[in-house]
DNA sequence: AGCTCATGTTAAGGGAGTTTACATTAAAGC
DNA sequence: GCTTTAATGTAAACTCCCTTAACATGAGCT
């Protein structure tokens, strides 16, 4: 909340980090009202700058937008590679443990993860933009690849058909079920319930061992 | 695109069905632009009419947009309910078609999709919205309990928790390579393969014999 | 025909966002 | 110290949206 919108006086004419400050405005804005329910004037408030400094540093508002989910993806790149963790213990584990990472992310960081499949942005506004987001997806898709070498060959399925299918598993409970902020609906069960056991079913279904 | 949008004068000054063409102004807009994309002066605009007229049948341009979702998922439960067909010609084929239909919604209808999932609207907005909305709901839970049926008591999952598992993965397909209007991101397979081959492998995991 | 009321239109006030041009401050280098 | 330059600020023009009030129209009923 009290991050650095220091006023006008303590800080001076100059605002020091305003790029980042505006990106970090950005996200209190998304947070609270999404990612179409802020103007780039609310973000110059919110930093406390005038209406017309934001200009220096990003185009438009689309620009503004385009940043935070670039840096959203950058951080959901490390937090799915800390979920993963080279595979360790074991990759059946270390495989849910992405899972569980991927809805940690969205829970956490709301405003991140609107930002990067929720704003409407064009994927490939940049080329930044575009390789943050296949950084990102290249940790589910090592994973899956490390996954499926487990199975006998001849029973193996297509490593990138696994990970989009463990994307579009993790990305709709997300999306549906895993921000308690708004009028959800109210479930029997939790989001990180639900995931598991529809990783569960559906590695079962291809052939993996549940574990003792 | 030429819908009844006539001119003034081939329309007199009454309109005759404003707020029906309200709703399809504001599904073309948000088509093209998104749920946020679109202002309430611009439905009016689209409609043909004065910016004052939308106020005698909606309050404010939420209200439009949660008619537009309500009509959606009534739609939408037509659509998975003629998939489900009453379970013919036997559950686990019929159960399959759901998910197609479900898909098949989200691909023709994109605007009434956006407008339902991803527009903002609180879900009980009002009562009718989330009447429309649980009722939709219920065809793909009606179908999961006739499908856990089939299989051995003790083995059963609670119908409820599927159906979920089901809803999350149409719509985390759905939602990230369901529309091909935008920049998605190229595949190497459609998303109906996708969520054929999902559901193929999720029901695998659950015990249910693959078809000859 | 004449009434009436829902449906539209015009007009007007108030706000807000965008964007550009120009002024001001601060920091860094000569 | 002085100059240069990047970073903000201020101001202003422009456009658009929201909302309501007052007036106009015409469809349906009697």
């Amino acid at each position: 909340m009290s991050w650095k919108k220091r006023d006008r006086e303590e800080r001076g004419y100059h605002h020091g980090n305003l790029r980042e400050a505006l990106i970090q405005a950005a996200r209190e804005l998304i947070k609270e009202k999404g990612p179409a329910g802020f103007t780039f004037a609310d973000a110059a408030r919110s930093a406390g700058v005038s209406a017309a400094a934001p200009y220096r540093h990003f185009r438009d508002r689309e620009a503004l937008l385009a940043d935070v989910a670039r840096e959203g993806f950058q951080r959901f790149e490390a937090m799915l590679s800390t979920g993963w963790a080279n595979g360790k213990p074991d990759a059946l584990t270390a495989f849910n443990n992405v899972g569980k990472a991927y809805l940690a992310f969205a829970r956490a960081e709301p405003a991140y993860y609107a930002a990067m499949f929720e704003s409407g942005l064009p994927p490939d506004l940049n080329a930044d933009l575009r390789a943050a987001a296949d950084r990102a997806f290249g940790v589910l898709r090592t994973a899956a690849e490390s996954l499926v070498a487990l199975l006998p060959a001849g029973t193996r399925p297509p490593a990138l058909m696994m990970s989009l299918h463990v994307w579009a598993m993790a990305h709709g409970i997300a999306s549906l079920f895993g921000r308690g902020d708004a009028g959800r609906r109210s479930l029997p069960m939790t989001a990180e319930e639900l995931l598991e056991s529809q990783m569960l079913i559906y590695l079962q279904g291809l052939g993996f061992p549940q574990k003792a």
